[in-house]
DNA sequence: GTCTATATTTGGATAGAC
DNA sequence: GTCTATCCAAATATAGAC
């Protein structure tokens, strides 16, 4: 009975992990949703937890404080505009620059998390910094390939960019206002320094 | 005495009018003060009337919600930055989005206000949005100046140089690491449109 | 205008049972 | 893992004295 215990050991492992996984979806899912109505600033673990139909102290159990929690929606933001730009094949930058916009005007809340940094005591922690970092180096590969390799002229085009979503999502969330400008942007900018 | 009476009151009025415009002035400063430490969604407006010398409810006499505080804070910060443009004199583009910059700059917060709409449950009021309405439309005028009537071309050149003020004020709020190219920004945005 | 006093609500933390 | 049961601190609101 040792040996089928051990044997199992790693299955049930990873069936608990895999149990614990699904939680912690469940809270992150119900986190953004309340981000979505409150700010991100204004989120509280107390109305996650009711809103999941747990208790407060039972929710802790996962995320001890509000910036536990702010690490891994940070974290997963980060994750899940990597694995859009890893799925989506070869990017040139305006393909990369309107999947960033699409992704940030998916969810505000998500864009001021991670691109605003407008949450007050919140530092994400060094492991979600390296897939920001991740995220911006895939980026910068992008605008290498289109011959954008000079870091002044990186730091420009992607504050143009930038500048584009960011009225969007302010200004005009649901329309196109700001957004359907942004392929000429790109040209305008790649045109530029051509001409030197 | 009842004349005497009537041709004082305006003084009298007044300056009871003056002292609690001082009042006001020192609880908006406060306010700026803390919003720069707790970030702008975590006003306190205990904390501030304890920062005073006050007891909470004695503050609340002048603004009895954090959205009245809000309020005051946009409309200040309009009219500030409308007074600066007024004082600057005669502007052109470059000048004016410097000057924009520089005001964004020097109050970070102020900049997540009244630019970045970051605060949760705040509405300005219909009077501080007409202030607002009024900065953009003296923006407006500059950019008109500059040929630049199109609604369009307002949109593009606004978010690009917001663009560059944002990354800044991101990233790098203490240097100049995308201020640095505004110029660039503006040039390359009116070269390209005379060369339609 | 500013205070005392009190009530309510909310967010978060801790101890320990099952 | 989730619960009950407290506890504490912070924020806001109201009534009324001076």
């Amino acid at each position: 009975m040792r040996l089928s215990l051990f044997m199992t050991g790693k299955t049930v492992a990873s069936r608990v992990e895999r149990r614990r996984r699904d939680a912690v979806d469940e809270i992150v899912a119900a986190a953004w949703e309340q981000a979505a109505e409150q700010g991100v600033a204004g989120l509280s673990l107390r109305a996650i937890a009711i809103d999941l139909g747990l208790r407060p102290q039972s929710l802790a159990w996962y995320f001890p404080s509000r910036n536990a929690l702010y690490d891994a929606l940070y974290a997963r933001g980060n994750e899940e505009f990597l694995a859009r730009l890893d799925a989506a094949g070869p990017l040139d930058v305006r393909r990369a620059a309107h999947l960033f916009a699409a992704f940030c005007l998916e969810r505000p809340v998500r864009y001021q998390l991670i691109a605003q940094r407008t949450v007050p005591g919140f530092t994400p922690s060094p492991a979600s910094v390296e897939l920001a970092r991740a995220a911006f180096a895939r980026w910068r590969g992008v605008l290498a390939a289109a011959g954008v390799t000079d870091r002044d002229r990186v730091d420009v085009l992607t504050a143009l960019v930038k500048g584009i979503v960011d009225q969007q999502v302010t200004v005009d969330p649901a329309g196109d206002r700001y957004l359907r400008h942004l392929d000429d942007v790109i040209d305008m900018f790649l045109a530029a320094g051509q001409r030197r």
